[in-house]
DNA sequence: TGGAAGAGCTTACGCGTGCAAGCCGTGTCG
DNA sequence: CGACACGGCTTGCACGCGTAAGCTCTTCCA
């Protein structure tokens, strides 16, 4: 009775109906090629569904010599409410293809044995630079198919999607009125990357709408480098700032109430990425909402066309950066 | 050369060597019972290295039957700062004892073929209650370990440290002078188990250190119930409110301010697990942190007494929450 | 009436590994 | 001097599945 129990396997829905295991297998993969009547089918079906049978992922894995897994390797940033949805999205396109998709947040430290290693995932999405050696782990681990998202040569992804909200942040503050404006970073490292993009982004605008970008650094509350930079851009006329996100605009609003500064009136404030929290401060924080459902979409369509061989559709995605206007930045 | 590389097998190894594989797998190993001296080890191991080597887990799932493979099934939540931390902190545990940890957000529409399934995991960790139904479809994919966090049963996790925090925040509340508060938890649906609990624990508090806990509800901003909550707090001489976690925490503060209370003087607010938002906005929010490195720990060794059928320790965890004062309580 | 075509199966191999069981040669002890 | 232990290996099966190749019996047409 401790013993634990067998799993039910194709053999046994075999034997239970006196068949041989290469017509179940058949009948249950629908396999082409195959004359097999629809009885026997039926019979087979009913069989497989009465025992209680599942298929062994990993005996399937081993003799098909695919997983059916897609891994992502996601950058060390906080999760936010719009890669979660983005990520539901692509899990749930990705399950109606039969594929799974599994998430794998690389530690600081690094970790011993990478999560690749042990799924043998058919493709890896990098959204995020992988690094030589990590590559070289991958292949030597049989990986063929890695997907970078946000890497220079082929970042179909990173320009357009990435930095569309900047443009939009800069246009906003112009409409409303905004000449002198400042855009603020995060010291994060991990941001790095997006966050320069992001800064080039917003450099590019306001020449392009015709205002002064007086300023743009790296702030963080920790250090009191948003307190300063909040008294500069007032000393020096700065009327509103753009953010990297939303966490930094919340940090540049506290400055400024601190430093008794009112928002928006004295300073306006907008974020990027539309979290939650944004309308839940006072003022809430205008910002700019990406389509996370379409960005899902595009990584799940990726990851699948790599995954059958297919060649990458070189269109870039179709998405759509949006302004939230809310309190932070209304006059 | 468009064929695809081979990956390099211990069959691959044994033959380089004229060795057996039989010889080769108990090097690799380190099988115990075998007698092998030093010298054939190291040229196995050096023959490994040399050709790059890489046992595949795939197969070593399907031979041995444990794919060290530990699922841990979360709940639908904004993905905390301190959830990050418990998740690396067990990620690293297990992954020095050579398993890998798995986590999986459940969709609200429900997926299709649940990550269980195609995984394989050894132990599953239920972060969040499972129904029936799908402990039923784990039974059948072979997984016999399916270990409870939030369970009613065996919660040794619940009560202690989920809600050991809650009544830190009421004794901090006291210890601040205030005698009459509320508190505030969260209208989602996902949250409720927690919620409940805390709430509880709230109730429990106040009558121990004896200060009244005058209303105990949930808000939200949208429906502007956070502002109602608010007037009629103050109205009724509630001086401070504690919350389910940080974000009602914000939220509390926000309505306040757009009431024209200040905060923390005419109402102090406390959250819960010290998110970074907690330090950025302002006034900076007091909160409760959450030993999330001794969580983290904790969850990882359950798993791996679960992944070797030993016994569970019953010792509940040793964990320990702290006030971390900050302006929205401090007079 | 003979042969080809095909329907409806089965047999058998491979995927890469873990591990039980066995096999040969040398040394040791009674 | 024979039995026996043991070091140092090898042979071989199992894990559960995909699937190529083959096998038998019927049908159909020249």
């Amino acid at each position: 009775m401790t013993e634990r129990k067998r799993r039910v396997t194709a053999t046994d829905v075999a034997r239970s109906l006196g068949l041989s295991r290469a017509t179940v297998g058949y009948v249950l993969n629908n396999t082409p090629g195959q004359s097999i009547p629809a009885a026997t089918r039926e019979r087979v079906m009913a069989e497989a569904a009465r025992l209680g049978y599942r298929p062994h992922r990993v005996a399937q894995a081993l003799a098909s010599g695919r997983s059916m897994i897609i891994l992502l390797v996601l950058p060390d940033w906080p999760m936010e409410h719009s890669l979660r949805q983005t990520l539901e999205t692509a899990s749930r396109v990705l399950d109606d293809a039969g594929y799974a998709l599994v998430t794998y947040t690389r530690h600081e430290g690094g970790q011993a044995r990478p999560l690749w290693e042990l799924l043998t995932p058919d493709v890896v999405i990098a959204w995020t630079s992988i690094t030589a050696a990590e590559r070289t782990s991958m292949q030597v681990s049989g990986i063929t198919q890695i997907l970078p998202v946000l890497q220079e040569e082929r970042s179909a992804l990173a320009s357009p999607t990435l930095t569309a909200g900047t443009h939009l942040q800069i246009h906003h503050l112009h409409e409303q009125g905004h000449r002198r404006l400042a855009f603020a970073t995060s010291v994060n490292e991990r941001f790095s990357l997006l966050s320069e993009g992001r800064a080039e982004a917003a450099r590019e605008a306001s020449d392009r709408v015709g205002v002064d970008l007086l300023d743009v650094r790296p702030v963080d509350h920790r250090d009191g480098s948003v307190a300063e930079a909040v008294r500069e851009w007032h000393r020096e006329g700065v009327t509103a700032v753009a953010t990297f996100n939303d966490d930094i605009a919340a940090m540049a609003v506290a400055a400024a109430q601190r430093a008794g500064l009112s928002v928006p009136g004295d300073l306006a404030v907008i974020g990027h990425d539309d979290t939650p929290m944004a309308s839940m401060l006072y003022p809430s924080l205008s910002s700019v909402s990406i389509d996370s459902v379409g960005l899902g979409h595009y990584l799940a369509n990726q990851a699948l066309h790599a995954a059958e061989d297919r060649p990458l559709p070189e269109a870039p995605p179709d998405l759509q950066a949006a302004i939230v206007v809310r309190e932070s930045t209304r006059r």
